[in-house]
DNA sequence: GGAAAGTGTAGTAATTTTATAAAAATTCTG
DNA sequence: CAGAATTTTTATAAAATTACTACACTTTCC
């Protein structure tokens, strides 16, 4: 039921933009069309829709085809798709003149997007062996740096409650120390968002050569999933770039919820109750609901 | 052009679904047709449609517009929405016998649907009057127990870069400590998802009798929110209860971003040098691109 | 200057919608 | 409770809209 509705992942309006250099003049009128209102461009016939562009409409036909759709029709069903996806502002950058209520709206499609072709791009295996790691493992440790420490310290939470010692280091020089001293069964997961931070590399590599189990949640085919036993690679392309680490994280984020949840239902039913005691157990630090 | 696309509200599918008992025998085939495989619906002909559910063509054509669609093909459009956002989502819990992929899916589907959900209940007005106390700060703190902790230090990794004295704490004591020193011009922002942590109140209510600005990320209505100068109300609905909060972390860490991304657009384009400094000095500690 | 690619016109084919009539279901009356 | 009358529902067929194809003209690039 999951997986069944990847195939639909061939996102138009992305590839439109990504071929609008690539397309002569008429068809890139068309192009821009369709993403100066991609919502408007679903209600449109073929004939508006060429006017609109400025075409004819043998031209917007033709268009339809160059993106692999039977016609006019076809393509419209794929772009009403697009849009359901989150994409409406894919490329549409926050702006100066934007008002609170635009660009808030603007950062959280842009988180949903990521969130989207995260899912797509991860893999289910590496996953699974990630998992499956985490089950055997007699210690675990969560190694992330500057923007990634959060993510570090947010997983830690999250493992804490497995009953397995779990710690969570930001400090190149703790995690030196502790990748130094660890060994079969110690699984280390590395967070880093480019995965070229040189010193999480070294001690990524220095881990495993000690027999640790190294698991990298970064960029693809960076410096750092390379030299990881399982690498969980998310590419986040930051377009609401600010100059920060935004989408990155939380796509950082979900995976760790995702391997919190795998282990909780790997170590099955009997578990529950564990879980759910760490849980009340709070309940004494709040205030009643009136 | 913000609140224009609600998009995920009208999800044809699910209306389908509700509306099937209230419907005559002719149209409640042709709703039967579309749910047997709504994906291949999609792709029908008006007379394709017609003759899978075994009635006439204008009797699929009435069965649109009772769904305020202004044709079939309007309605197609519509269905093409409803299967990229809504499928999901149906049955969306996490069951033990669940895939990898399934289960990853479902969170992410999960966390996506909590992003939508909160996008459309935040105040933009609250959010402005945030920003533009973060922006007066002489001083700010963010403070965030237990799961909260990692988002407080998110927050203090974002404004860090802001050039303006930041810290987070997740330590009670510290907390109490530091809203007991504070007073006009010092913000502090408070974390929490329940908004009922006893401590937090008594802290946020300290601070603001010494004069600070609290600004609170936490639930609608809760005790936390009343006492706030601004409260950032957001309700996650925790779907995939696995005993561990997950989505409302998220949800926080995307208010973190609205506001940084506030106060950095506030402060105009003179300050985008500054951020470009802070990220290009980390480019001595990264492996080349090869 | 000629081949190749690109674009538009006009006509054709497909699809959808409307008008209308027949059938079924429901209600009302005797 | 039968049976006529009305309303609702459904289908046939014609009209209108929409999308597609063939071909001719224009531009661009060797």
């Amino acid at each position: 039921m999951a997986a069944q509705q990847a195939h639909y992942d061939d996102n138009v309006i992305a590839v439109i933009q990504d071929r609008l250099e690539n397309l002569n003049k008429s068809e890139r009128k068309v192009a821009e069309a369709i993403l100066r209102n991609p919502k408007a461009a679903t209600r449109y016939s073929i004939a508006a829709l060429a006017r609109a562009a400025d075409v004819s409409e043998p031209t917007v036909n033709r268009f339809c085809r160059s993106f692999s759709a039977t016609g006019f029709p076809d393509f419209k069903i794929r772009l009403a798709q697009s849009i359901a996806t989150g994409t409406p502002y894919v490329g549409k950058n926050i702006s100066q003149e934007d008002s609170v209520a635009e660009f808030a709206d603007k950062i959280v499609f842009s988180t949903i997007a990521s969130l989207d072709k995260a899912r797509q791009g991860l893999s289910p295996k590496a996953l699974a062996e990630a998992i499956d790691h985490l089950i055997q493992a007699r210690q675990i440790n969560f190694f992330g740096m500057g923007g990634s420490a959060p993510v570090a310290l947010d997983a830690q939470h999250k493992f804490f409650r497995f009953n397995i010692p779990v710690m969570s280091y930001d400090d190149s020089l703790m995690q030196r120390m502790v990748a130094a001293g660890s060994g079969t069964g110690h699984v280390i997961v590395v967070i880093s968002y480019t995965g070229r931070t040189r010193e999480m590399v070294e001690i990524a590599e220095m881990a495993r050569a000690n027999g640790a189990t190294v698991i990298g949640i970064t960029a693809p085919d960076s410096p750092l999933s390379k030299v990881c036993s399982v690498a969980l690679e998310v590419s986040a392309t930051e377009d609401t770039e600010v100059y920060m680490p935004m989408s990155s994280r939380i796509l950082h984020l979900t995976i760790i919820d995702i391997l919190a949840t795998g282990v909780t239902l790997k170590r099955g039913v009997d578990f529950q109750p564990h879980l759910k005691k760490i849980k009340d157990c709070l309940k004494a630090t709040r205030l009643p609901v009136e």
